[in-house]
DNA sequence: ACCCTCGTTTGATCCTGATCAAGGCCATGG
DNA sequence: CCATGGCCTTGATCAGGATCAAACGAGGGT
């Protein structure tokens, strides 16, 4: 299988996400010979103490940066397809990625959304088991999967970071799980609303106005629900002043009414 | 909090599961001084090949071995409830388990059935996320998490199993999330029988007979449907004779149509 | 300005699976 | 022997959310 990069810029557009030269220089980080030289990559990250890259100190950073390859992505672009072969592992250093699974006729699962910081590829298998895709702009390290496989046996620390990653995720999952399958239509889209502000939070910092970079189609699509029932709902907490519509997202008004939808 | 080991039986019973005199032994492992003494017990242990200790050969078996108590459970007795201090970490070496999560209005959700060779207790928290119940009679290894966790340190081929235990249950979270998220109920019915008949197989070796030790309720509460659906979608499997009702468990006649149903 | 397109909203109707209710089966114990 | 209770099955009805349908609104292109 020939493994096309659709839609990937390999070179940073310095579209102000303040990378900018660094993200050049991350590009041929592979191919550097210069320490010095490629260790301003991973200083300048702005995920870093978030990733899974925090397993490693200044002094087997540059281990990990050797490694490393720079990919951005523009707005609905295709990172891999399900069934593509793993060859690759990601960090997210900005920018949402969608990650679904499609079914024969058409029936979508959106698994999850992964920003920055976020692992992407962990896998048993030899081929990835979902899609991901590009909601935004987005900027990732891209890592050999065998190498990182490599890296992590020589540095104990980066796989006992990358079992946390995975037993992370595991929790989510599990999570979510008791939303699609026992919560009703309202209780999903409030916690999804909760967990999404309280994710972007941690990176971010807490603010009232959440950000929503899937379109409603992606968020029915992760609870199990239609467009129009997500639509409704979400049209019902705005007349209700619960929540408001800003461009690109939604404003929290009412926190209290919006968690008491949730009964735990 | 205190610890409560409700309707744990600590001596094993010699049930004709095959462990007896060995688990008497395992139950003073942690006081155990003698190597030749205590390695008699994984060395007959059935799931040793397919659980996480199969990451330590011969030689440092004797490692975990020292950590491991054994536990049997009866059936309906609880291993752990959600919110219960996480101290210990356990290898099901035989029966089934349920593991859950409860809202507080009575709604549950069966995260997964555990069987033997699977590992229980993989969390980031200081506490379990969901309760772990026996189905049948169940034995476990159980080893103090903090233990575990230090091992796994020594022994990196213990840190890469549990990783990899870790991802595989990760997979299997994300398989379902499709099946709650997008599956119509009969595909769900069809979608767990299948795997359930799989993951049996792997360890017992494939059979059209099914053994199903939980119940409809347990069921309807693992695909997210009533126990009515449940029941009167397998009730109607039987009519068209894709499935026979047998003590304990179905067997499979038509393994081509219950395929069928589940589009893929 | 106009029309497209695409995502979203809103309304009307339908249907899958939930809910309510009753009865069957079988093991246990008096 | 029958009573009890747990689990399962089956039938009747209901309703939450899906489906079908139409209109809206914000770009973007001509």
């Amino acid at each position: 299988m020939s493994l096309e990069w659709k839609g990937i810029i390999l070179v940073s557009l310095s579209d102000g996400s303040g990378l900018g030269d660094a993200s050049v220089n991350s590009i041929v980080a592979g191919l550097c010979t210069s320490p010095r030289g490629c260790s301003s990559v991973c200083a300048t990250c702005r995920v870093r103490l978030y990733a899974v890259c925090s397993a490693l100190g200044e002094d087997d950073i540059s281990d990990l940066e050797r490694l490393a390859a720079h990919v951005e992505l523009s707005p609905r672009t295709s990172l891999f397809q399900a069934g593509d072969l793993a060859r690759f592992v990601y960090t997210v250093t900005s920018g949402t990625l969608r990650l679904q699974r499609d079914l024969a006729d058409g029936r979508r699962q959106v698994i999850g959304f992964a920003i920055p910081g976020d692992f992407i590829g962990l896998s048993l298998d030899e081929t990835y088991r979902f899609s991901a895709d590009a909601l935004t702009t987005a900027s990732l390290c891209r890592f050999d999967r065998k190498d990182f496989t490599s890296l992590s046996h020589v540095r104990q620390s980066l796989l006992e970071r990358l079992h946390l990653a995975a037993t992370h995720e595991l929790t989510i999952a599990q999570d979510h799980m008791v939303v699609l399958g026992r919560r009703k239509a309202e209780e999903r889209v409030a916690a999804f609303l909760l967990r999404w502000r309280e994710r972007l939070g941690r990176i971010n910092g807490r603010s009232a106005t959440v950000s929503l970079p899937m379109s409603r189609q992606d968020m029915a699509d992760h609870l199990g629900l239609t467009i129009e029932t997500v639509s409704r709902t979400m049209a019902r907490w705005m007349r209700d002043r619960i929540i408001l519509d800003v461009p690109g997202g939604i404003r929290v008004l009412d926190q209290q009414r919006l968690s008491a939808i949730l009964p735990d």
